[in-house]
DNA sequence: CATTGCTTTTACGTAAACGTCAATTCTGGT
DNA sequence: ACCAGAATTGACGTTTACGTAAAAGCAATG
């Protein structure tokens, strides 16, 4: 008997509505079952949230992520299944490191950015001394 | 006299349709000239096309990204405007490395999994040997 | 000069991801 | 028994980021 959690317990933890947790069963991305009418999650649900919201964090849409879900969970018995798997897998991997990429050059550019204003933040300051 | 473009022009070099660049161009984030009628789009725009579509890649809205070519436009002067611009480049690299973190994971997923599917798909390939 | 191709504006359409009521129902506590 | 605080199921609304179709204007080309 491992640990359950209901729909506002997850929504705590993970700041989201119990909306979006009811959304992301219509789109099969959890599966509660139910106590008698309530929700009852269990601890994969859980795991599955916390992938999903990190898919969305990275842009990925709701459609993929359990496109995902169920080739990994398909996956095991047939080939092409199988196959499809590593494919869109592939196709992933490129699209992270292109993002992956992106990040780097924006932190840099953020970087400079926030160097430039701190500069000129502090130089303003100066022209204009604090009376400390 | 520097280097300009039409809309179809820019929309081959950076794969999107030209109704994606009027749009951009409605929502402030690039700002053509006429030739009378034609769009006209400068160097300038090229480049904030190019930000723009990897802002659009690392999941950042269009209200969002204007905002950063606003904020970016204006702070010279004000140094109020400049303190809120270093304020939203400081929530921009949290978030920036929460992806980039996100990323890295997810990329260590991925190949975990990729690994395992290749595993798999030579191990049915050996029960299933080729005539070759 | 007629066709082809690229451009324009206007305007309605759409898919995704929830938000936001409304009307109930359930349950724990006093 | 009663009330407050969660939970439920509809169902319509909203925002974002374009798609798409219609009607029309220039420009070169055969």
């Amino acid at each position: 008997m491992s640990k359950t959690y209901t729909i506002s317990d997850l929504a705590r933890e993970f700041d989201v509505t119990t909306r979006t947790l009811r959304h992301y069963e219509d789109q099969g991305l959890v599966t509660p079952t139910r106590d008698g009418i309530n929700r009852i999650f269990s601890h994969r649900d859980r795991v599955r949230l916390k992938l999903a919201l990190r898919g969305k964090r990275l842009g990925f849409s709701l459609n993929e992520i359990r496109e995902l879900f169920q080739l990994y969970d398909l996956a095991h018995d047939d080939r092409r299944q199988l196959e499809e798997f590593a494919v869109k897998l592939e196709r992933r991997r490129a699209q992270l490191e292109q993002q992956r990429e992106d990040v780097e050059i924006m932190l840099n550019e953020i970087n400079f950015f926030a160097g430039q204003c701190q500069r000129l933040l502090t130089e303003s300051g100066r022209e204009k001394p604090v009376t400390t």
